[in-house]
DNA sequence: CATTGGTGTATGGTATGCCAGAAACCACGT
DNA sequence: ACGTGGTTTCTGGCATACCATACACCAATG
């Protein structure tokens, strides 16, 4: 058997330098919390390409990347910024995450097989309306996995890959919004209905049901959290 | 009055040469025609800096930006290709376009003015479904202006921006697409629906008669284009 | 003639040094 | 004390030189 045989592994060696500066930047700035008001927002190049133990060049071509997402910001002599999106910035990625989210909706009522759909019922199901009470956190993980299944459901990974940046920055200003358990409880009666119109077959209401769902998100925002 | 004080026009000069050299590489790849089975598509950085002037390290980091904008590929040691779409990944486009398009104008039944909306009828107006057939070039351009009236008038700039993306992209293979004299016609008449809803702020049915008129342009190219 | 190992070249990756402009600092004159 | 002008420093932009590897070519070997 394969037993004779030389277990090759890929040696991989970890990507370029840019490659893995840009991860351990992004990283950096995904743990910190850019929305309190003490956060240090400056960074520089030659102190970064120090801690890093690179040299500037590939750091820079990570930074260039970061700018071109939106991440930070870089102004000639005068520094780099991790860019706070503002409340209207936000509002407006919670409205295209409704659009994307209730279109994957709509393509899984076609593509989705019966079981792709039932698995949704894992996120669901080990959180009665009273359990969700009792631990925000974990809901709030098995929440997030819902969308982001729901998404992969609708077989489009162009949308899957651009709801994920949405999420990125909404991540940000998440632990902002968690915390009434009225609107936990309200978000699983939400889902439950989702999966049932998903299951139905029904691209319509699935959608609608979505859309509904992730603009009451947004509504929410924008009446109660406070970030500019 | 102002005629006394001198006229200072910033200087600007022109951005810096990595901003600049995006520009002109981002126009260049534009202009080719990259499904064409003989174009040029792999890239040489030290021939590339030669022809624009500038050291490699500004137009690497354009490069880079490219890269992460989806338009070219950067393998080391190997080159830099600039990136053909597959058939898939441009019908993925086309739903995505599908999903902001139709939020916009769900979005535009609230936010825009009648006066906004009246100045839709500028795009579709001056073609009778007869006049179409005459000059598929102009009516094209109006088509395309139509459509991006839309997303504008939806209030939400990062559907734009994104969108304005999306186009970049599905306006390569715009060329094979367009032609068929029976589309257009069909196609003047959903835009004057989509109007009207549109005017009767009938949120719903907007947002279904745009949806469903950019899965219409995706089943199109699913069956009739030809790109891989 | 086919295979194999070496060697040169092309090409992207990285390090480094210098440049220019912006901001902070300082000294001087009023 | 305050405004003004120069000077120093900090910082990103850019150019350049060198590095490492994938590939092509070639020669030696059977």
């Amino acid at each position: 058997m394969s037993g004779l045989q030389l277990k090759i592994v890929p040696i991989n060696e970890g990507l370029s330098l840019k490659a893995r500066t840009y991860e351990a930047l992004k990283a950096a700035i995904t743990n910190l919390n850019i929305y309190d008001p003490g956060a240090e927002l400056k960074l520089d190049e030659r102190d970064l390409s120090d801690r890093f133990g690179v040299s500037r060049t590939p750091l820079r071509e990570a930074l260039a990347q970061l700018e071109s997402e939106g991440l930070v910001k870089i102004v000639a002599r005068r520094g780099i910024y991790i860019v706070r999106k503002t409340k209207s910035e936000i509002l407006d990625m919670i409205t295209v995450w409704a659009a994307l989210e209730s279109m994957a909706a709509r393509l899984a009522t076609a593509e989705a097989s019966n079981e792709e759909l039932k698995s949704l019922h894992e996120h669901i199901d080990i959180f009665s309306t009273d359990a969700v009470a009792q631990n925000m956190g974990e809901y709030s993980d098995a929440n997030i996995r819902f969308h982001q299944s729901i998404i992969g459901l609708g077989g489009c990974p162009l949308i899957s890959k651009l709801a994920e940046e949405l999420f990125f920055h909404v991540r940000a200003i998440r632990n902002r919004t968690i915390g009434e358990k009225d609107r936990a409880k309200r978000s699983i009666v939400d889902h439950k209905e989702i999966v049932i119109a998903l299951e139905a077959r029904d691209a319509d209401t699935a959608e609608r049901l979505v859309r509904e769902h992730t603009m009451k998100l947004r509504e929410h925002v924008e009446q109660f959290v406070d970030i500019d």
